[in-house]
DNA sequence: CATGAATGAGTGTTCATTCAT
DNA sequence: TATGAATGAACACTCATTCAT
């Protein structure tokens, strides 16, 4: 009998090599062969995991975003409205070095949804549904009475939302001018902002 | 006597080309024949005006940028403090199509720069100083009291950065979501909320 | 003790998954894989029966070869002459699937043949010996007075060689053209016309 | 300005060179890259005059037909009946080396149309009507008086056919056996018995 | 100045083959 | 004896680049 191995932990180990190859020399670079180098393995041993390179880059795609929502659940456990939507967005920012290569990983995959346009997008599209999580947090946040009700939930979701990858994307650009510290910082007074307004109102 | 060629105006009219190649069937199918084809010329001609394909794109970035700049300076003259500001901020969201490709485009380059680091990037980093701007224009209209000068400029200025391009991102990504109308809006809403801010203190 | 294996049974069983992934999916998707499928084993095994892809499509050949002399003994017992010949000459016509199979198998085999030239050729070729067979029946067949004794047996038995191979081939190219009744009439109109020249003469 | 190039030209180099490399090494081994070695140029300049390896495949069958074709007019004209069928039944034999070249070609053609079944299996299987032709020269030989009016000139047709495409193939497979001159000599009796039953009714 | 013929490295993909277990 | 994981060469195809004309 050949080496017993597991397909779901090899697969999932291939997949973390798509990450960083793409992480590292962007989506384009990320040829079935540089993948297969990354992995220490051989172009052939892909074909036995992924159907194709589509499947493998939705495969990371999928892998990644399973990770991130369990992620969440671990740190959103027990935490509600503001505090809970705080540490949604502190989350969502390239604050360490595992964070930072997700954060690259889905940059690249925005990149080649803008530029394949019309494809598999539908696919990639369906993010791991971040918006919908931070509304209804706003939402919980203004039951709560933490902020003002006021403002339609979504709009405040979708601004936050724009915090987020804005934030992140220049952090990946300008590591200089918006280090981690910078981010955290601004994020901070976004949400003293937030609880003034509901204080105000 | 060799035939006078305007270097320049033949360098615009082929980057022109590249403009309408890219916009009409993506920067993926932005092939050196496409665009050639396009220019109406041979593809040795690219070889005259443009050392590389990279260079090629590079410099159709270059005079996107140019022209970017030429329409602030349109746009914000005679315009002062949050009124420039509003101004400058609704002029770098992808409004219309030619804002859209534009975004786009740059958000294609940002993604390269993401990766290509070492090399030319420092060339292409040094962008159309929308950060700089926006500061500057944040301090006129502290200086003019129509926000509240107790936040520093800078901060402000990075937060609606983040709002520029994160909303330009999801407004490509989902258009039906993130209409024109709401993109607006929701700038308008930030406006507001500026000012009050500044009525406050 | 090792589980004792009748290896000629195995290999006939494996043989006739290859005749049935040929028959089903066409040769070119007669690879090794799906060859392994249909046999239930995997893809391993058929290396310990075979030593290449080349062994087993060349065994498989074989096998078939050893099956329609079978098939000749039984069909021609008990016959002389112009009957006998009459029935071989038929059974070597695609007229049912399973010929139809046999003949597009054999023709595949013959064109790699006029290439491979050198190496393995000559033992292919030496085939199920259908012009010796051939010619043996004309002579019975003119020695019986059936028909013509003037013409050259060997002459004779390379009409039929050429009639049953051009017949067989354009039989698959152009099945509409070429039904399988067409062929059997025009073989019956060729025995006819044997038969009349040698009342003739 | 480039190199002149007279494309049409070009294009009938290259297709004899896959002529010359199907007939040598069979239609298997005939890969983009081996056709571009026996041209003597580099697999792109194949990119040039064909869309794909398909197109490279059936424009040189395309040419290998319109050749022969011209070669009948060549051969025929002036001819009649019975002995413009000889003439073109001859034609058909492998009987020097451009012709056995055709036939080793047209051979792997076929074989390829055997397993490839369904594909654009259509578009090469109209030959040269060969058949037609013959059938319009038997009617021809009929209405002359040259041959027996009772038989279908179809049947007379096909079987000449069979003959011809028969006797070619153990022509290549056998050409111990079957010499050039036997063939001959073979399609000689052919005709002469098919007087003879002229005669005969 | 401009051409476009020619190059050849690089792409995703398939698949016969090998071999440790 | 049998497995199937792993290999890597070969395939058709694309395309930026070069350069003689």
């Amino acid at each position: 009998m050949p080496k017993a191995v597991d397909h779901i932990e090899r697969r999932e180990a291939l997949l973390a090599a798509v990450w960083r190859v793409i992480a590292r020399d962007g989506i384009e670079r990320a040829t079935v062969r540089t993948i297969a180098e990354e992995t220490g393995w051989s172009t052939g041993v892909l074909a036995h995991y992924f159907a194709d390179k589509e499947d493998i880059l939705t495969s990371a795609l999928q892998l990644s975003r399973e990770r991130i929502r369990a992620r969440w659940e671990e740190k959103l456990a027990g935490l509600k409205g503001v505090a809970a939507l705080r540490e949604l967005v502190l989350d969502n920012l390239p604050l360490d070095d595992e964070r930072e290569l997700e954060t690259r990983f889905h940059f690249n995959y925005w990149t080649r949804l803008l530029t394949h346009e019309g494809q598999a997008a539908a696919e990639w599209r369906q993010g791991p549904d971040l918006v919908d999580r931070l509304n209804g947090l706003v939402e919980e946040a203004q039951a709560l009475g933490e902020i003002d009700p006021g403002v339609p939930s979504a709009d405040v979701a979708e601004r936050l939302l724009a915090l987020i990858d804005g934030l992140s994307l220049h952090a990946l650009l300008n590591p200089e001018r918006l280090t981690r510290a910078r981010q955290v910082a601004l994020v901070e007074r976004e949400f003293e902002q937030m609880r003034m307004e509901g204080d105000h109102a």
